[in-house]
DNA sequence: TTGCTCTTGTTATCACAATCACATAGTATA
DNA sequence: TATACTATGTGATTGTGATAACAAGAGCAA
């Protein structure tokens, strides 16, 4: 039923572990296997079977009753649906410690490339950190434009994160990922998420404390 | 109802949250704010005054009706249930780029403490960064039994992640957060987490891609 | 064709989380 | 003391996600 479509809005959740699959596809695919089934996603990503073949039926049916999904049909079908082809390209502003392990991460990791970075301290500006280029800040726009880049990742102290996600959301940015701990404001249409080290760290302390006592 | 008493057991998205509300009620304390009302927490941390006042309700009634809450002792009653009182040790495995960057992060942030990081790179051993200092992984198990640390952050490559949790768990470590994609194995008793921003990165791509297509 | 095996796709259920709306209980004022 | 006012705490409701269980479909063999 309903070959080829999906459900018009797909879960947050679903979404998040759809990253995952991908990926392990991918691997599956460079190793050469051509079938795999709903249990070696699901061993490989570290979550049951069924959540699997659940996220997948949101997509539509890919699979074969009986035998499994074929890795590259279903990989190609994914691809056709979430139109990245494997190919995602995003900025990065602040190219300090924590900026630059995340541009190095990322030439280790095909799926995303940071095509340029920008930073404010004149010294760090056109020098290459693996093969990406670090401009000023002043250039955000024409780049942003010219590669039709739609998402930014920043990495600067919280103090000016504000005043570069207003030059990002003008030069047409639709998602921003902050590693700094501060509200944004941004228009209705543009994504914000946040990732924190020490958040998650903080969260983890007070689950082992709360765990016993009570 | 119930005075200084709290349910069993906390969601996980209230504890997530804590984290951010106790940093908001620390910020108003050094401000010399004395009062504050729900809605103020609320707007700080970027959720609804009704979640807030929900969350806090998990862990009992602190609050004045028609007034608010009283900022120092809502915190110390949160810090003698959540009994972390501020300072919270962890160790860190793996002291290169992104490493490197968390320990200056947590030295702005007074709330983790980074007691010790571990490397197995010889020519690393015994530098000092921030006041943190780097041991060979030999030292794991003694330190993290004389300073009683329960948590670890690992950012290391994924190849070598899970020898390391064998030799963290082995040293009594509860909780681990992992910056490094792949799945780990531990005994039940052992909390874990994982970070990654370039995962975050594709869920936005896969968001903004399903956006208008349907 | 029938029957057997296998794994998908889906349904039904349960668990968890967010949100609303307001009774409640405190303050402030006169 | 009465009255108005204010922000909390919570019960009820809605929404969202996870899980288990199984019917449905495909392949295969005789
Ligand atoms: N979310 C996390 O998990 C996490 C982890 C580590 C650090 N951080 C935070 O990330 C931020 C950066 O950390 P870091 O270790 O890379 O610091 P850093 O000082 O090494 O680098 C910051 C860089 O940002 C640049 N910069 C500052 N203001 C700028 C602006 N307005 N426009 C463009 N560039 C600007 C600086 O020139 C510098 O190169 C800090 O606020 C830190 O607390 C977050
Ligand atoms: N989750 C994220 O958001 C994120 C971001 C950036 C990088 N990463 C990942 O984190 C890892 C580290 O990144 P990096 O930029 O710091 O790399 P890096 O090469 O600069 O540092 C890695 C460090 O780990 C040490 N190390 C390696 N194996 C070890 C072992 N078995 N025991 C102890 N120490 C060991 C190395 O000596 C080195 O100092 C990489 O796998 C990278 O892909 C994750």
């Amino acid at each position: 039923m309903m070959k080829n479509s999906f459900k018009s809005v797909i879960p947050e959740t679903t979404l998040r572990r759809m990253v995952y699959y991908i990926r392990c596809l991918n691997s599956f695919k460079k190793e050469g296997v051509e079938l795999i089934q709903s249990e070696d996603i699901a061993k490989k990503c570290g979550v049951k079977s069924s959540i699997v073949r659940k996220d997948l039926s949101y997509f539509g049916e890919f699979g074969v009753r009986g035998k499994g999904y074929d890795v590259a049909s279903l990989l190609d079908t994914i691809n056709g649906i979430i139109k990245t082809f494997g190919q995602m390209n995003a900025i990065l502003v602040g190219a300090g410690k924590l900026g630059s392990a995340i541009i190095k991460h990322s030439s280790e990791n095909f799926n995303v490339k940071i095509v340029a970075a920008f930073d404010k301290d004149k010294r760090k500006v056109n020098k290459i950190i693996e093969e990406t280029r670090i401009y000023p800040l002043s250039e955000i726009e024409g780049i942003v434009r010219e590669k039709k880049v739609k998402i930014a990742i920043i990495a600067i102290p919280p103090s000016d994160v504000q005043s570069v996600v207003d030059i990002l959301v003008k030069a047409g940015i639709k998602a921003i990922l902050s590693l700094a701990l501060i509200p944004i404001n941004v228009p209705d249409d543009v994504e914000v998420s946040f990732v924190d080290v020490l958040s998650e760290v903080e969260f983890l302390f007070y689950k082992l404390s709360l765990r016993r006592n009570r």
